[in-house]
DNA sequence: GCGCTATATATCGTCGTACAACATATAGCT
DNA sequence: AGCTATATGTTGTACGACGATATATAGCGC
């Protein structure tokens, strides 16, 4: 599976989780997991924008649109109450997968 | 994001991971990463099936029918030499992401 | 002025894949 | 005869990833 197949599962794990500590924007969410995760995990726009109004659906985010001049507008994302409530849970899941695979897969080799 | 998301990225590595050992058929691969997993991963036969004849026209497994009487016919999956070069890669590669998610998602709070 | 890159958001069309549902075949249990 | 387990297979739907493309603003080099 290429790294493209690998973050389907875990996208809004990332997204959620880089919410946590403020609001960000979708092309700063892009940069910012991009950077974190040293080029490993590349973010598609076409994938991004898609999946943020999604989330927004789902009650997990609210966006809010800020203008300033000389900018283009931003759409900033906070987390929602409920967002935080997700996104615990779906850190343990997340652990709790890789615990599972680790156990199929056997220690790593790398 | 479901387990059933999670899970769609490493399929491939479970499958190849399982069959380093020995071969095995469908059922069996289908039966073992549920338990293995402690039912945290569990595979449909509709996703199954398929993505064997994925890997092996890939040429990553080998399948051959076994009949036995008094039995469903079976077929067993073996891994190619190109398998276990793919496997290697595969490891690596998830190992890699599981880092990267970890220093996004940050620490687990499980 | 022009082309390039970076920032920032957005959509369209294609393609792959997961899975519910259904189908088939064998055997044992009740 | 009906249920469960074993074992493989297909069809149809639906969702999502992503390449390509578009729009808008600003800065840099030439």
């Amino acid at each position: 599976m290429s790294s493209t197949d690998l973050k389907k599962g875990s996208a809004e794990l990332l997204i959620l989780s880089l919410l946590e500590r403020g609001p960000r924007h979708g092309y700063e969410l892009c940069k910012r997991i991009e950077s974190r995760s040293r080029g490993a995990v590349r973010f598609n726009v076409a994938s991004l924008y898609p999946l943020l109004y999604r989330l927004e659906k789902r009650g997990w985010l609210q966006g809010r649109w800020v203008e300033k001049a000389g900018q283009r507008r931003r759409r900033y994302y906070r987390l929602t109450t409920e967002g935080r409530t997700v996104l615990k849970a779906r850190r343990r899941s997340w652990s709790e997968f890789v615990a599972a695979v680790r156990r199929i897969v056997g220690p790593d080799y790398a």
